[in-house]
DNA sequence: AAGTAAAACTAACGATGTTAGTTTTATTAT
DNA sequence: ATAATAAAACTAACATCGTTAGTTTTACTT
């Protein structure tokens, strides 16, 4: 039964659906291919392993976190676009948590296409950051710090490290954010110098 | 063939050998019976299942961790100590990446025991904080603050998730923990208010 | 109407964690 | 020293996983 009409992109997105509805631990290419009303190998005519399935919801979620991220900074400047910025970062990986653990399960080592996905995750961050007067090897540095932040915040919650006191977490986050600001402030004074 | 001399203990500390020499995905069940020359199913008259020997690693983790950044800070005070403790957990995860990914697959979820693990985890940081005149509140975001910077540089690095730009990456780690003594002495000043 | 290529199928392989039931060993009690 | 017991090994099997090989069916093209 050579049905017509299940496309490579529809495969991936149902991979997606099902990922986001039922979590990343319990999805297969079994279930999958039940979905779609097909054997697992069948799946095998549209992809070439599990692998490169992974990797293109992984490609799929950077660029609807850079989505967000986009369209939090709009029309904003420094550390309004920053706490902006946070702020759509973290609601991103507390709403689509499955999504999200996607992205760093991507193998970074490999080459081409993944180069690009890099430059998405960097560019909203490094777009703020362009909006102060630092040097370019302060905005690496820069960009690094506040994605280890937000990273650090979502990954932990998610695997329930943060559980241990009774403050929100979200107020943790923005006071870390705070932390950033300042230190970019600081950064733009040595800059000057 | 009931061998003596093969314990619990015995076993969890093989895993661990194994899950740092040759990494933490190519360990199974069977590649650990197979070193203790013994069956796969033969396990379990030790282990209930292949989770509670990744919590018993976990743990084992945990204590590592907790034993070099308490060494660390011994007589120091404040923003030395925060840079010596930073640099011992970024040690840490830098050379025992695959020890240090357990902590996180860790179930936080579940009851009694994990929650004396989650307070060897925050003890360290906590020592240091009180070093601060800084209310319970403030410390209790602050050290969610350290650990999610951390805890982002060392799963971000580890997954190649910072290797676009020619900058080092413990450098970049450096200064986001002058960053974070910034919003710490910041925090003291308000609290003084 | 015949040919072709895509996309489904069945069957199987090796690996994983795990369970049930059996046999061996070491220790304890008689 | 011998018999009983409990611990710890065994074999065999199950379901699930990703994946491959080879076959059959479908839909489009000539």
């Amino acid at each position: 039964m050579a049905r017509q009409g299940l496309t490579r992109a529809y495969i991936i997105q149902t991979a997606i659906d099902m990922i986001e509805s039922e979590g990343l631990h319990s999805f297969s290419l079994r279930e999958l291919a039940g979905r779609l009303h097909i054997k697992a190998a069948s799946l095998y005519n549209h992809i070439q392993s599990s692998d490169e399935l992974y990797t293109e919801i992984g490609y799929y979620a950077i660029s609807e976190l850079k989505k967000v991220q986009l369209s939090a900074i709009a029309g904003k400047v420094r550390s309004e676009a920053v706490e902006a910025l946070a702020d759509a970062y973290y609601r991103f990986g507390k709403q689509r948590p499955e999504i999200y653990k996607v992205i760093l399960s991507l193998p970074m080592v490999k080459n081409d296409a993944i180069h690009k996905a890099g430059f998405d995750i960097v560019e909203p961050i490094m777009t703020v950051l362009g909006g102060y007067r630092l040097t370019e090897e302060q905005k690496m540095h820069l960009q690094r710090v506040f994605r280890s932040i937000m990273h650090g915040f979502i990954s932990q919650e998610e695997a329930g490290c943060f559980r241990q006191y009774p403050v929100g977490v979200g107020d943790s986050c923005r006071m870390a954010v705070r932390g950033f600001i300042l230190l970019i402030e600081n950064s733009e004074k040595e800059a000057e110098i």
